[in-house]
DNA sequence: GTCTATAGGTGGATAGAC
DNA sequence: GTCTATCCACCTATAGAC
């Protein structure tokens, strides 16, 4: 008996809850989903939340953690495959790649949770929960960490402070990306624009312009007439 | 009698009301932010909220609208002398800071109520409420047009479909940094890199990263060993 | 216009049978 | 582990006195 390793029934509504939560935050936000609507959808009973995870707020974190830390492992992984290969020399190219691809992937994932999750991330990256964030942040310190210190490298005469700044438009610009991506189905559709790209182009699209921003060869002066240091 | 233009009492509590909303949503979510906690704030009465705007529906677009036309007109003011300056050129880094300048100086703005705004303003930008979103995107879309038109005609060689895709980028990059500025000050805090810049400074980070990504002279292929085109 | 009081509904959480 | 029934806090919205 118990021929699979979750053999017992009650890994099955654990997941099923998991399933359920992601979507509807996803749909309708964290504050806005009920945990009657979540129970529901799942097909279980409502105390089975306050079963399985204690809380609302348990079930929350457990969305998270579930597909947090297969994001971070793909990047951090992806990231030592740039070292590898660079042999010394700290590819920019690659490193970018490496942190934009896996959420651009999950974006358009067939797994339909994968494409549910990104769009959460993106929003409660940018929500008002502060001890959502600073959870979000604490899971995520170690690939921010792991890639500044990287990219620093890889742009020696960029001072700190502005490879951090630098990290932080690239992740709002990915955040908006998969957060927002009906938004911008929808405009250019307005436009007549058939939105046919698959990921590979749109993440072409995001590290072309995110790599130039790196690279900063741009003419732009300190201010409007000062010449550049 | 009546020396002022809003003499009646009932103006102030309508814009306490909207003050103390705007407040609380930046702070806490709209969804988290119920009516008792607004009006206690606002020092007027659990009723008054129905009077003035209906619903809290109904104080939710009173309190975007209050602040977006200023921002709209500045915008758009911005790109008008741009394009009067050029002279027919069209000068892209003007363009750039046309957009990002006005939603970086109300985040520093000495008018709290302006850098609660913006953080609200992003944070509602990346939400999930559909009907809230779309309302947004119907203010901000003269804005849009105008701006991706302009840029596109400072860069005649790209197509549109790009330009709309790197305008996403750009409110991306954007609408991070003015939401999750607090964020950001704690990382850098973490680092022991006091966060002293004013706003001149990071509206210039930000400026020159977009500048150089829209300009996209980065050596990026389309593939990781294709030449470029 | 402002206030009190309350209706009418939904939220998260729990007790206790099975 | 699962379920029903229920508690109680809180929400938005409104009716009606002042």
């Amino acid at each position: 008996m118990t021929p699979r390793h979750s053999p017992d029934p009650s890994t099955d509504t654990k997941t099923a809850l998991l399933d359920a939560a992601e979507r509807l935050f996803a749909r309708d936000g964290i504050a806005e989903s009920s945990l009657r609507a979540i129970t529901s959808k799942a097909g279980a009973n409502l105390a089975s939340v306050n079963y399985h995870f204690g809380s609302k707020e348990g079930l929350v974190r457990a969305v998270f953690a579930r597909r947090l830390e297969p994001l971070n492992r793909q990047r951090l992984g992806s990231l030592e495959k740039c070292l590898e290969q660079g042999q010394g020399v700290t590819d920019l190219h690659c490193l970018l790649q490496a942190f934009v691809q896996p959420a651009m992937t999950m974006m358009r994932s067939q797994d339909a949770g994968d494409r549910e999750f990104v769009k959460l991330l993106g929003q409660t990256l940018f929500g008002p929960s502060v001890e959502l964030r600073s959870t979000l942040f604490e899971e995520f310190r170690e690939v921010g960490e792991r890639f500044t210190s990287e990219l620093g490298r890889a742009l020696p005469g960029v001072p700190r402070k502005e490879i951090i700044w630098r990290f932080h438009f690239m992740v709002g610009a990915l955040a908006h990306t998969v957060a927002a991506r009906t938004t911008v189905s929808h405009q250019l559709e307005c436009l007549n624009l058939k939105e046919d790209d698959d990921t590979e182009v749109i993440t072409n699209r995001l590290v072309s312009f995110l790599l130039s921003g790196w690279e900063g060869l741009a003419t732009a002066p300190t201010s409007t007439k000062e010449p550049e240091e």
